[in-house]
DNA sequence: ATGACAATCGCACGTTCGTGGTATATTAAA
DNA sequence: TTTAATATACCACGAACGTGCGATTGTCAT
């Protein structure tokens, strides 16, 4: 292996993975052309730089398109992020919808920039990357905000009294109502009546019904 | 009220909550020193600008610690937002731990920025906000993503067959056997054996048992 | 071709659950 | 003081669940 040549040393390697012939040439060009930086590979697809990743030294970052033929860019995070952990991931793509936003962040990605980036930024978000930092376009920053702000719903409010928000912890906890009368010092027949008035109040008619609402409204 | 005079007009107003006097004096400076910007008031607690607002139109902006004597700033961002819901609320803290920053972020923060930022950096910050960004320092962005990824735990692998996970599915869905049964054109015996098949592999040996598992390590 | 696995189907038995009632004591609000 | 809400307790019956035993079929790799 004589990869690492003098010839590279201190110029952070940078793949690209961009299916649009047109922006991968500008792209690798604008990444060539920065001092200390070098696009070592542009491919097309994941399938093509993973199997590339088999025999050759994983870069730094990786420039990468999420609308791509074959794999997805999301699949493909996950797939680099196992086979080379310390490779940043940096998306480069045009959709900024919550859920491609959300899953490629949640998959790993260092960082998610728009395509209508200007050449100043890609190459600033590539050095941000690589100094720790999380290079986002301002629109992604927002939805990343958006998308936390969402994330603790408001508890909804069921008026479930504090005995009843505690027999559901219990419940949710997987006891039956024999256990969770013994835990509270009840009698069965007690916990009994107040499962039946949590279902009334959370219009839910089982135990796995309650359990599911308590999960996915946060009442736990 | 002839709050927004003339002399006013296209200058955007910032609220300062701060309760180191040297600081909040700094920043109030900066912000009064960039054309454009203007600082009505500067206040040591949430409470005092809480009580302002009450009378006075709510600004814009306002730049917000969290370590704040009497209510933390994290409790202020929620009143802030339900008195005011338009404001841009920008955490400028010393406070760089996962808590604060997640805490902050879902309570509605639309930025956070870490004291050291350079004045430049602050400045900058208001404008991105007021322009519908979410200005974050570096490091707060790295933890921002961090939190992300955290967020979908690695879908612990259970062993479960398609077949086995679509079962689950409907079964968190609140669905009794024979209604899932129904549902994919099978024998209550088939799902019930598919069942008891699920419950080993989870280490359950109840529905709520199992729709607990599955939310608590996403297997949904 | 043998074995491992997945998916399908069956029965029986005991346990737990859901729901229809009813009832009392305490507390807080009207 | 009456009313409403909460927490407590009991019973009975049918429905749903959990589990122990089977079984057949197809697929896929060794």
């Amino acid at each position: 292996m004589i990869k690492n040549s003098d010839l590279e040393k201190e110029n952070f390697n940078v793949w690209l993975i961009e299916d649009n012939l047109h922006f991968r040439r500008t792209i690798n060009g604008l990444i060539n052309q920065t001092p200390g930086m070098k696009c070592s590979n542009a491919f097309e697809t994941c399938e093509e730089a993973i199997s590339v990743l088999e025999t050759e030294f994983p870069p730094q970052v990786i420039l990468l398109d999420i609308g791509l033929p074959g794999m997805t860019g999301i699949e493909g995070i996950e797939k680099f992020k196992m086979l080379s952990p310390s490779t940043h991931i940096l998306i480069l793509t045009i959709y900024d919808d919550n859920e491609k936003v959300f899953d490629a962040l949640c998959a790993g990605a260092s960082g998610y920039l728009l395509k209508d980036s200007s050449p100043d930024k890609i190459i600033g978000a590539i050095e941000e990357v690589l100094s720790g930092g999380a290079p986002m376009s301002m629109q992604i920053a927002h939805k990343v905000l958006e998308i936390f702000s969402n994330l603790k719903p408001k508890k909804n409010d069921y008026g479930l009294t504090d005995r009843e928000s505690e027999i559901l912890k219990l419940m949710v906890s997987g006891l039956t109502k024999q256990l969770i009368a013994d835990q509270l010092f009840l009698s069965f027949h007690t916990v009994n009546t107040h499962l039946k008035n949590i279902y009334v109040k959370l219009h839910v008619n089982t135990k796995s019904g309650a359990i599911t609402k308590a999960f996915k409204e946060n009442l736990i």
